[in-house]
DNA sequence: TTATTACTTTATAATCTTTATAAACAGTGT
DNA sequence: ACACTGTTTATAAAGATTATAAAGTAATAA
């Protein structure tokens, strides 16, 4: 891990608890742990897995309580729940506009910057007469290490 | 309903059951029935939804039965899961490639048809590696029913 | 036809994720 | 110290989906 990224994770917490200072949202020690690990973690976890890997800190926290502060997250706009067809929804620690590319095989979640697709969006407003807020997409195929394994 | 949209349903069901013979599928009572009532329903249905859609005239039919069913249909191409941030899914019976707009207020989804996103489809691969499937977009906003009523 | 086999449905239980509830706890201000 | 509000914990409940075993049904072969 380069040292601008280190640099970007703290900047990027320290944000967060900035905007639950402003929203008014107190900043509990579980609270503070979730974002961070939201933060510094490249994968898109479950709660159950944000609850598994705090239990070491926190023996005594409840799995309520990683639900609950997911939701008060996503609703001041830091965290994004992705619901693909697994079974649980993953949280996205909310930076800059991305799209996700999935692996079918093993489910590895890849971040993917494109443009925003401003036009479909205007499109589906103009067709079916709603007033559109957003889009999600997700591409689906497979990732390098598992094409390579499929060959053996 | 048009007598052109009889036709099509009509026409779209005895190509479903062609496909279920053709993969050595049998086609039982229960699965026709679901697989009709998904063909004619405009509508986006959950498990529950054709579950109690057929009740009247399955009386015995256990809820395994339209998820194993469903399963089944989904292996053989002819419907797709769509996994939504709601609890459940919805099955959507397989036609023409389309998208999705969904009202964030009432629930409703609307097709909505736009040319292939190929293109963002090459970028993926070409940026991450992966060899790509295919890709989902749903589109959120609000229905004009529900703009209309929050006005008042 | 009869026996055999594989597939399907039913009924039910189990699992798993998420939400609801109530009691205990912690911080803040009076 | 006291009251007030929000938070966490522990636990139960709800809801969707899957697993299991028994019974039923259709297809096949002897």
């Amino acid at each position: 891990m380069s040292h601008t990224h280190v640099h970007e994770s703290q900047d990027q917490l320290k944000a967060a608890l900035d905007t639950l200072k402003q929203t008014g949202v107190r900043i509990t020690p579980q609270r503070h742990a979730i974002l961070e690990f939201l933060v510094e973690s490249m994968t898109h976890p479950t709660a159950d897995d944000i609850y598994k890997a705090l239990e070491g800190k926190f023996p005594n926290m409840s799995v309520a309580t990683v639900y609950n502060n997911l939701r008060v997250f996503r609703e001041v706009g830091l965290v994004k729940e992705l619901t693909y067809g697994d079974t649980s929804s993953r949280f996205d620690f909310v930076t800059t506009e991305h799209y996700h590319v999935i692996c079918e095989e093993c489910g590895k979640i890849v971040d993917f910057h494109y443009p925003g697709l401003d036009e479909v969006e205007q499109l589906a407003a103009h067709v079916t007469g709603f007033k559109i807020s957003h889009h999600r997409m997700e591409v689906y195929g497979t990732c390098a290490e598992c094409s390579q394994k499929d060959l053996h």
